[in-house]
Order: C-alpha cells, then sequence, then structure tokens
DNA sequence: TGTTGACCTTGCCATCATGTCAAGGTTTAC
DNA sequence: GTAAACCTTGACATGATGGCAAGGTCAACA
C-alpha cells in the first residue's frame, strides 16, 4: 500500500504519516525499489491507532507512551488507565477555563443593549473600568488555551 | 515608563508589547534619547485592554477589531455585540469538542479495571476494535482543537 | 574614574500539529 | 511518448509565546 492509500484508508494525511515517520513516532516505512514507502496492514492498523488517540486530544508525546504500552505485552492497565485519568484532567482544567471565558463574556454581552449607540458594557469590561465580575482566576487553568485562528 | 514597568504594569510581557508593536496591533511606541521605548498612561490602558481581551480567549485579529472599535466614537455597541457572540460560539464549540473527549476517555476508563493486567479497554477503544460509542463527529467541531505540551 | 548590575535594544530560533508549495522522480494508462 | 496521478524531499507558514545572545544605556557605588 503506498502512502496516499494508506492515508486515505487511516485519515492520517501523507504529510503526517511522514512527519510520525520522521519523529520516530512509527517506525520506518518500507521502501519499494521505486523508493515509494510501503505501508501493510500492521502499519496501517498503527495509524489507525495513533488517529484515534489524536481525536481524542492525546499529544504526541501522550501517544508516543500510549505507543509503547499497547505493544508491550506485560503492560498492566493501570499504566493506561493512568496516562488516561491525566489527561482527562487536563481536558477538565481546558473546559473549565472555557468555561469561565464564555461565562464572562455572556455575561458582558446580556448587558450589551447591541444597538446604535455607542455606550457598551462589553468595551467598558475590556477597558477594566468593570471589574470583570466572577472570573476564577484562582487556579490559573487557562495557559495554553489561547485560541488559533 | 520603561517597557519593564509598563510589561508589570499590565501584565503583557515585554516581549509580546513589543511583538505587538511589530505587527502593528499598537502604534509604534515614542522612543527616548536612549532609543528606549516610553510609554504613557493611554499606552498601558491600551496594553491592559489587550490583556483582557487575550484572558478572555480573543485572537490577536479580534483583538485588533475590538481596538478599533474601541477607538470609534461613532460605534454601533451591535458591532461590538455581534463580535462578542461570534467568539463566545468559538468557545461554545471548543467546549463541545473537549466535552466529547472528555465523555468518551471517562467511560473507556469507567470500564477499565486499571490492574496489574495487561487487558485494557481503553487501548481496545484505541485499536478500533470497540467502536468509541456516543463520539458525535457531525459537527467537525475538534479540529484546532489538539493539545498544547 | 571605573565597575557592576539592572535595564533596554534587535534578531534569531523553538514550540505544536498541520498545511502549502516547489522541484523533481516514478508509474500507469492512453 | 506524453499526460496524469502518484510519490520524494525540503523549505516555509501558521499563532502566541518563550528563550537566548550580543550589545547599548543608565544609575549607583567604590
Amino acid at each position: 500500500m503506498q502512502i496516499g492509500a494508506a492515508a486515505k484508508v487511516t485519515g492520517v494525511s501523507a504529510k503526517m504519516i511522514r512527519h510520525y515517520e520522521a519523529i520516530g513516532l512509527v517506525p520506518s516505512a518500507d521502501r519499494r525499489e521505486s523508493n515509494y514507502r510501503d505501508y501493510g496492514p500492521s502499519d496501517v492498523h498503527r495509524l489507525g491507532f495513533i488517529r484515534r488517540a489524536r481525536d481524542l486530544g492525546f499529544s504526541i508525546e501522550e501517544i508516543r507512551d500510549l505507543l509503547r504500552l499497547w505493544g508491550d505485552r506485560d503492560r498492566s492497565s493501570a499504566d493506561v488507565k493512568r496516562l488516561t485519568l491525566a489527561h482527562i484532567a487536563d481536558l477538565e482544567q481546558k473546559i473549565a477555563a472555557l468555561k469561565d471565558m464564555r461565562d464572562t463574556l455572556s455575561h458582558l454581552a446580556g448587558c450589551c443593549d447591541g444597538d446604535h449607540r455607542p455606550d457598551c458594557p462589553i468595551i467598558k469590561g475590556l477597558e477594566g473600568l468593570a471589574p470583570l465580575p466572577a472570573t476564577h482566576h484562582h487556579h490559573r487553568a487557562h495557559d495554553n488555551l489561547r485560541h488559533g485562528s
């Protein structure tokens, strides 16, 4: 199977398959005489595993650990569970931080008439005139939560 | 006020203040004879505005729009509200995607004994043997949600 | 006067996961 | 024999931020 076909069946782009190989997340693929990469069923299986782990928000390094455990016949399910619970805690933190933002903004938006006049509680909130009430900063959970594009 | 002091009072790092200047988010700061940047109260006010907007998850480009509206005496609060509601919708989507991940993982973790034996439903779920039940992919909301470090 | 230390300057590289583009090789089908 | 569809590597971009390095400026102190 060539890389394009492997990409199609696993949902991992050809670009990322090469990338995962480059960073050692997957072993170097076999090559044909043409120098094209060649993927067998077990390679495809591994890529599917990675795909699902990514979809569940695991980072590359976490997936590296998961793959190690996957291939380890003597693993304990406790190890897998520990990793998973840590990731869940991570997700909870991000969810809480995003909820804080949403709640603060919803409150401000709820106070905003949204008409043609320039007077706007949202702007005032950002200006610092209102102290952004009920934003719980104590756990500092919204590091790493700036959103992309 | 030098950049370090401005950074301290606004909570925006000196590095980022220079960056915001470089990308035109804030006007070029005045310079003293020493070539050091010099910040006045209105500059500090603007940086505080930016800081709060970042804390609420607005992207740089959204903040650019907010700053334009902030400085526009003829703005309508409706414009601000529209931008804010769009951002709230963005946050909702991310929250939902993260919750999906968390719920799926919690389910798998709940099925996992977490003992010394290698048998593990989490690994099986990632392997694709179990179909990852109740993960709603229809809105494709978890693009852009891969987590950092 | 000279030195030390705290501040500032610019500029480059790194992160993380992914995409895009370019220039070129291979294979297959017409 | 040529066109199309694939593959190869490599470089560069994203977004928001941090870090480091090499050097300029300034204030205080011996």
